[in-house]
DNA sequence: TCCTGTGAACAACTTCACAGCG
DNA sequence: CGCTGTGAAGTTGTTCACAGGA
């Protein structure tokens, strides 16, 4: 199993490539739990709903990880997907906003390796001093501080829309390099942070649209 | 004698443009509930976080909205979308699945107009009877029951992996066209059905490989 | 002046088709 | 034979740059 150096190539991986990775990444522990010991691309394909080529093409950017005639050892492309996102150990991560999507977030990485919940905040006096799978819900004045201790290097957002840029540049401030939001709102985004959002909304009038056709 | 070769589009329109449109959607109503009568493609730019000429190039694909040298009258722009996206009257809307992630959705969903939930489902004994953001969860038992007197036109599944082919059969079966699934499995996709995927751990991952570049 | 609308260029992404190997 | 890996072709999506109008 050959690995490219990446230096010269960084910047020809297609965003939406490390997208797939992820995903395929779950598929596989799921193959690997079924005790599939190898699995090839038309398998994996079906698993992701992606096409057999694109899992082909998209793992070439990183380098020949295959067996001819076979497909991909299972462990072995596991092991190469995490090297490549960088999650060989847990990432930690912050929760701002511990209503009932925040929570259902939490509980929802909590199944997932590689995510380290290590804090929980909320605005709101009421969800404080709970506790909620295992994490204590503090109040959000108390974020520097852990965030100071613990380094947490990504945050999940979801708090109402007016409270966001007053949030998006505490985190910042306090060192935090990727926000994760499911709050859309008009924002300016602090240098050295990269902020996504998620927008369930917008998925599901697209697919309504798409039904439609 | 040489031929050009004609490329006839399959799909007049990007699919990433009508995902946005939703997006701009939801601004432009905060816009308007700020009191902004007029809305131009820089200010939606920030609003969304896209680019302005990308803001004009989607909304050319049906028509001229502008003033030029303004912008967009927010109402008219708001009703143009609504009617590209089909949005007009609500969509009916059921869930199968109440645990945290599914109930999270439901009070995000209701927080938007455009959708109306008629039903939500578990095949959990102790999620049903309950009432939860004034929607009855029953027995997925009871769907088809419902979903033939409602006509519901699409749904929104998060339930555990190894109930998806069952669930989305059944959907399939009583009429529903579209799937919001945050749910990942393989999964085989019925006739006349579109099913899409969140995957929030992938936006996740994807989000800390952006940021370790 | 400021913004819209748009041809043209550019960039990102996906599929095709097949050589080559186990 | 079935699958990987990949050049080439095809498709989709975004930005540039500017004419033209309010």
């Amino acid at each position: 199993m050959k690995v490219k150096t990446l230096t010269l190539k960084k910047n020809l991986i297609p965003e939406a490539t490390i997208r797939r990775l992820s995903t395929y990444l779950r598929c596989l522990r799921i193959s690997l739990e079924k005790g599939d010991d190898i699995v090839s691309s038309p398998l994996l394909a079906k698993r992701c709903h992606v096409s057999e080529s694109l899992i082909r093409r998209d793992l070439t950017y990183f380098g020949e990880f295959g067996i001819k005639g076979k497909g991909y050892k299972t462990k072995e492309l596991i092991a190469a997907i995490e090297q490549i996102l960088g999650i060989h150990s847990p990432i930690k991560v912050i929760f701002v906003g511990c209503g009932s999507l925040g929570r259902a977030v939490i509980r929802h990485l909590k199944n997932i390796p590689y995510f380290n919940i290590i804090g929980a905040f909320d605005k709101n006096a009421e969800q404080c001093g709970e506790e909620f799978e295992g994490i204590k819900i503090q109040h959000t004045s108390r974020l520097p501080e852990v965030a100071m201790r613990e380094k947490p290097q990504m945050a999940v957002i979801a708090i109402p829309p007016d409270g966001l840029q007053e949030t998006v540049d505490l985190l910042a401030k306090v060192g935090i390099k990727g926000i994760l939001s499911f709050t859309l709102s008009q924002v300016k985004v602090p240098e050295n942070i990269i902020l996504n959002f998620v927008d369930i909304a917008a998925e599901m009038e697209f697919l309504f649209y798409k039904i439609n056709q």
